[in-house]
DNA sequence: CGACGGTATTGATGGGCGTCGATGATCAGG
DNA sequence: CCTGATCATCGACGCCCATCAATACCGTCG
């Protein structure tokens, strides 16, 4: 995205076929795929499900552990890594955690996906 | 989906919120946290761009194997996962084995990512 | 201040996955 | 046929990750 848009011209074989247009970069790819990757676990897309419908669009981790059939850590475990990617945030009031949704966060990377 | 509906009551108490909607199924979550990871890596999503940007919207291995600079088996594993995930379908025409996106399957996928 | 409950962190373990070299399968051309 | 080229599969290696038990941290309440 910065100083490497001179790519070797590619002699046309038999086989290859030439680009028509620009496709993403390797940092682009992996950034993507870091954001992907954090997705890409069925407890977290139960995690972001469930906060997302409870009321007020937040919960606290004993909300989350029951239905989910994991032991406590693995709960704290998974929100640390969907707070960590942008997902979720967290806000501490008292004893409990309370994690809401990042607004946008999910239509961002949705957005990111169509336009690989 | 299909015969779990009842859910226990959940008893109020300090820090629990009520759920204000339907979460996605156990399954439903599997099924998504699957087609994800086969998005989730670098490579597949460079692979999917450069096959996209390609003229004719196809390309063949030998496109794919250097602008990535993996070995060609690897470049092989990782158009069979995007395959058998649904985004890409491979043509065999005589020696060389072309990609082409399956048109819709990132929109699909994208789609059910807000609705989580 | 001491006990208790909710949450985060640590350490260990087992499984999954990305990568490669070697090899097999298949097709084109001499 | 035999050879060369393209691609898929196999076996192995190393690393990352999901999970849990144990423990530490940090609030509240008596």
């Amino acid at each position: 995205m910065t100083t490497r848009e001179l790519l070797p011209v590619i002699d046309v074989t038999a086989c290859c076929s030439p680009l028509t247009r620009e496709t993403i970069s390797a940092d682009h790819a992996d950034d993507l795929a870091r954001s992907l990757k954090a997705l890409a676990d069925p407890a977290r897309l139960r995690l972001i499900s469930i906060v997302a419908a409870s009321d007020g669009a937040e919960a606290c981790v004993c909300d989350l552990t029951e239905p989910l059939g994991l032991s406590q850590p693995t709960v704290s475990h998974h929100l640390k890594v969907l707070v960590d990617a942008g997902y979720l945030e967290r806000e501490k009031r008292g004893t409990w955690a309370y994690f809401r949704l990042v607004p946008g966060s999910l239509d961002s990377v949705a957005h990111l996906l169509v336009t690989v």
